[in-house]
DNA sequence: GTCTAATCGTGAAATTTAGAACGATTGAGA
DNA sequence: TCTCAATCGTTCTAAATTTCACGATTAGAC
């Protein structure tokens, strides 16, 4: 299997909902043009994006919507599920147990962990809400792949190093505070704190 | 003004949160090396992205926490209070409005815009839901910067040409499906689903 | 069948970003 | 005072990523 670049599978994955929404509107073929002007992505990058996963377009004419997105699943997603094991049932937390698109996109929060005793045993959205002391069984049992950080930033140590110890591979993290991991565990920060104020610094430019 | 690369400047927020973390915990000195411990981020990294802001370290010793933050927050924050937007007060709007984080990073929701009638005219957290034609005026009113779309993909774009005509300078979007502004409007997408299928394809290898 | 315009795919150039090496500086202690 | 070890800051090198240029291909018009 060919070392596909980073940046190259992330934006993989946008063209995969891209091409998820024009085929449910029931476009059948779409350009690369077509793809940058929708996705804002530029259209040279999406030729060579692609190029990366095979020859599956035609010229003159552009890609099958259908087909084009079955080679790019085969390739980054393979058909699995992702299962996911929530800490934190705050609002935040709550919202995400609460969105229902996650499980049209084979994402599957598997189970949740919180600390505030009147939240554990409750199930939302079908998922059930545990003591953090069960977090290695559960997630062994779950098979969880992936774990979020929803608590808050004075506690995000300790979640993620009982995410750890449980064997999650890779942590997304909420909390406006570093983690550390060992690296063979992946971190994706999401500081919406930071991401408004990099919005407007550089909006200011 | 020197051309600061934009992920310094991603990271000096970063650098910026952690100092403010650490002055609380009455620290007065931080050597590059202590900051790639909690951070993650490389010494030498720090060290050159720090260069950027002028030489404000002592070899030997370190930095100042006091010293180096407010260097920093000079350049990149200059003191402003960053008014923000919100658009779609559902689960994800309304925790962002319950944050009580935002205050003391200088951010400020000035509004929330709905389309449900029966959320109209609410207070949450100070912060009023106005129906969605008022944004035009309101935003010009409160000074908002930027904008945040936390309504369903179906209406993103909708919102988004709002946003854009109201004068916004960034937006924030939460839905998973791309919005097309003008080129002088700057968009940062965070899209759960894609960071945690990001996070599961780059752990599978 | 030939021409043509649109589109793909790719190798090279340019840009951005990260990393490595190393000299410069400084405070502490012998 | 002199040495030393820690740390900063800068320059050079390397890697990753994006952009550019252009040839290759193909469906459709004539
Ligand atoms: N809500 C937002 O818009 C927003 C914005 C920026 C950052 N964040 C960050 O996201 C995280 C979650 O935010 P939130 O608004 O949902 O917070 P919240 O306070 O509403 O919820 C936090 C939840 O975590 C639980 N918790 C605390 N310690 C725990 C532990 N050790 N193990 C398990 N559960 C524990 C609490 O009981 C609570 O239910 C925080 O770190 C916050 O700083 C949130
Ligand atoms: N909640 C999550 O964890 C999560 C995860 C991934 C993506 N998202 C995305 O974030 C966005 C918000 O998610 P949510 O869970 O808060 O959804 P939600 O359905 O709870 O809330 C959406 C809100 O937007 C309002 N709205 C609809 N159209 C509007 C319009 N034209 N103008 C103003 N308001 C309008 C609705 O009345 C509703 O209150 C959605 O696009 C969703 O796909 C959310």
């Amino acid at each position: 299997m060919k070392n596909i670049p980073r940046k190259t599978v992330d934006r993989a994955l946008i063209y995969i909902r891209t091409l998820d929404h024009l085929i449910k509107e029931k476009r059948y073929l779409v350009s690369s043009k077509d793809l940058a002007l929708i996705t804002g992505i530029s259209d040279v990058q999406i030729r060579k994006d692609i190029s990366n996963f095979g020859k599956v377009g035609t010229p003159r004419i552009g890609y099958k919507t259908a087909e084009l997105n079955k080679t790019l699943k085969d390739f980054v997603l393979q058909e699995n599920v992702v299962h996911v094991a929530l800490f934190g049932v705050g609002h935040l937390g709550t919202a995400m147990l609460r969105y229902p698109g996650f499980n049209e996109d084979n994402i599957k929060l598997v189970a949740a962990f919180e600390k505030d005793k009147s939240k554990i045993g409750k199930k939302i959205n079908g998922v059930r809400v545990y003591p953090v002391e069960m977090a290695p069984k559960i997630i062994k049992r779950t098979h969880a792949d992936l774990g979020i950080v929803a608590v808050p930033a004075s506690h995000s140590q300790e979640v993620a190093d009982i995410m750890v110890l449980s064997g999650l591979k890779g942590i997304v993290n909420f909390a406006p505070a570093s983690i550390s991991v060992p690296k063979s565990v992946l971190v994706k920060d999401i500081d919406f704190t930071i991401e408004l104020l990099s919005l407007f610094c550089n909006s200011q430019r």
